[in-house]
DNA sequence: CCGTATCCCAGCAGATACTG
DNA sequence: CAGTATCTGCTGGGATACGG
């Protein structure tokens, strides 16, 4: 197995399960979005990514357990993505981590670095986790 | 700048902050010590860890501003870390990802693999975070 | 429509020896 | 005592083109 997990404690077997580029946004997108969504409407809503990385990403969330895939057997095929009641778990530590990060990390750069292009604290807490 | 924060999202500053290969243990180590700690002391206590990479993990949580570095000029000199106020924030929040890891990720581990060595949750639960 | 295949690269992490 | 210096390797992520 290439994946060879840290798994000696606690915190790291949870972070290695939201570890990962795009993981995190893409738990906020299945949460914000409710149900099942489908694989190029998902990439869609999230700027920047190849599909090489995206497909990594669910994989391995699907491999942990914290969404779900299902095939549509229709034609063509589609293939929907959900959150898993594991999934779903996870988000209110997410939330926590957003609105530390929101209240220690932000209000600094906003401070001292005027210059850099950052949401406002107002637009960030009305668009919720992301 | 070398570190160029992905800080689009609030999850993401966050994550950014507890990213790390050690942070999270240096983190439940400092807290568990109570007061502050020094250098070669703490290293100690994370097994397989080199000066190097203890010393980047450390520069960039005293960047973060969740861990404070205070040196000592005695002869020789110490230095001592500890948690910050914004450090010990972080704990409330690791605290949960620790109890989600231990219920969503050993379990499955214990079920399946019996022969990976793993604490047992007994463990685990007496340790508290790590 | 939902992905793979291929190639590439930067950055994190590790080992070890050394120093103010 | 508390770190640097140096070298080295791996893996996670990225771009793009193609396939069932």
């Amino acid at each position: 197995m290439i994946h060879e997990p840290r798994y000696d404690c606690a915190i790291d077997a949870a972070m290695s399960v939201i570890e990962g580029r795009w993981k995190t946004v893409i738990l906020c997108k299945l949460y914000r979005h409710g149900g099942p969504i489908r694989y190029n409407q998902l990439m869609g809503q999230i700027e920047g990514i190849s599909p090489r990385i995206f497909t990594l990403q669910l994989k391995e969330m699907e491999r942990d357990g914290i969404i779900v895939r299902k095939v549509r057997s229709t034609k063509p095929k589609y293939v929907e993505y959900c959150l898993s009641e594991r999934g779903l778990s996870l988000l209110p530590i997410l939330k926590s981590l957003a609105d530390w990060g929101l209240k220690n990390m932000f209000s600094n750069m906003v401070e001292f670095n005027e210059d850099i292009s950052v949401p406002s604290k107002e637009e960030l807490k009305e668009s919720g986790l992301c």
